[in-house]
DNA sequence: CCCTTCGTGGTTTTCGAAAATCTGATTGTC
DNA sequence: GACAATCAGATTTTCGAAAACCACGAAGGG
């Protein structure tokens, strides 16, 4: 793949640079403190609920006091965090009934800003989800050991093969929320995978099936692929709940 | 109304303590510098697009820069303020566009949660709606001249009023997100409010007719009058833009 | 025994100095 | 003149010490 001496390097540069190129830019280089402490949320490093404190943070990711808080109150308004006043910082707790109406406004959105996208989308915009689509098969399509070695580069790429499908949308609030929800989302999916493997090459053959809707400009296809896609992840999530 | 020795120090404390008790917990009570900054961008007191400097930010409230960073990362996550990696934060940007995009949305996620919110409301909520809107129309009955010294507690309690229709709402991300747009649309509304005063009277009967509505429990005439209601707005707020 | 008061240790919150970064002007080179 | 390199001043970003705050238990009075 690449030569072994940067391995390593290049992964975490990966993991730093490509998370939300769009719309919401990260505030710095230091501070992609907000993508890693919400990585660790979704992936139940931390449980929900839990205390997040200052002490324990610190010295986990090594910053100082301020950049934390100022890390944890974006995730406040991002819906992964609460706060009390004189408290402190907690995990959000999550629920059968948020996984459903999420998904539920989450299937809303997404399948408006697919159909919004297909209608604005270039031939840029196809090839991207094209790319897109072959990095995350390159994954998919390993058998399940490996596959769940790479999880977190799965997550990421899943993230971003999603995020090309409605990359053309013109409503920017419309990708803002559904973004939103495809974020919260990740909290659960993560209750997904933890499901007798076989769901693996069901989503594989998925996404492939989304891909060639949507790059043939079939909305009423496309939007109707997508919605079963989340519909599916939603109940498999909530028989872990 | 109220013993004039207090006047000025309710005002400002009505102003600190009421806005937002659902959902978002305000970090702390020196920290409503959240909502202070939120309400100086609303009233255009930083006109879009302008610096907004931590050399000026820190004089003009009076609190560190940490602070001050925390609350601007938490607008940027609300979509008030604009951030870049070296260069700092920026006033977002009004245009028709939003306007019109943020509107479609309000309407509908507006029209969802009111349908929710009456069927599910209580009497006790019942009442918070009658009272809300006695205290909103207190200042909307009000002469011109003497409605425009109140402004600023006319927006507090415009809001109150709107809350109070939809606090019965179950679903918390349905009010998350109509709660956020319905923020956006508080920068219009002050567009809206440069009007030949007319208006006013107009709004006032409108609130009134809302009011009942809800109260009878009507869902279609309620959900009619406020997308009426907030179309207005926008179409006032389109003609100064 | 119950309730209040006070003290103590652990956390959170605030703050501004110091480091890092950017901007724009100046100088030097082709 | 056009472009690149350099530098100073302005601005942002990070950081952790110090102040403020909270929870909980111990001590004392009713």
């Amino acid at each position: 793949m690449q030569p072994e001496l940067r391995g390593i390097a290049l992964t975490e540069d990966l993991k730093r640079a490509g998370r939300r190129e769009t719309q919401r830019i990260e505030p710095s280089a230091g501070r992609d403190i907000v993508a890693r402490l919400r990585d660790d949320i979704v992936s139940n490093v931390f449980l929900p609920d839990s205390k997040l404190k200052f002490a324990d943070l610190t010295k986990r990711y090594e910053v100082g006091i301020g950049t934390l808080r100022e890390a944890l109150s974006q995730l406040v308004s991002e819906g992964f965090v609460t706060v009390e006043v004189g408290k402190g910082f907690k995990v959000a707790q999550v629920s059968r009934e948020e996984l459903i109406e999420v998904t539920d406004y989450y299937v809303d959105l997404e399948k408006r800003a697919l159909a919004d996208s297909i209608a604005h989308g270039d031939d840029v915009w196809e090839s991207q989800i094209v790319a897109a689509h072959h990095r995350l098969s390159i994954i998919e399509s390993l058998p399940w050991p490996q596959r769940m070695e790479r999880h977190t580069e799965w997550v990421q790429r899943h993230r971003e093969f999603h995020e090309s499908l409605v990359a053309a949308c013109q409503g920017r609030w419309l990708f803002r929320l559904r973004t939103m929800m495809f974020d919260q989302l990740d909290r659960y999916r993560f209750l997904a995978k933890m499901q007798p493997e076989g769901m693996g090459k069901t989503k594989f053959k998925e996404h492939g099936l989304i891909m060639q809707a949507v790059v043939a400009r079939d909305v009423a296809k496309a939007t109707q692929l997508i919605e079963d896609h989340i519909r599916d992840t939603t109940k498999a999530g909530l028989k872990n709940l």
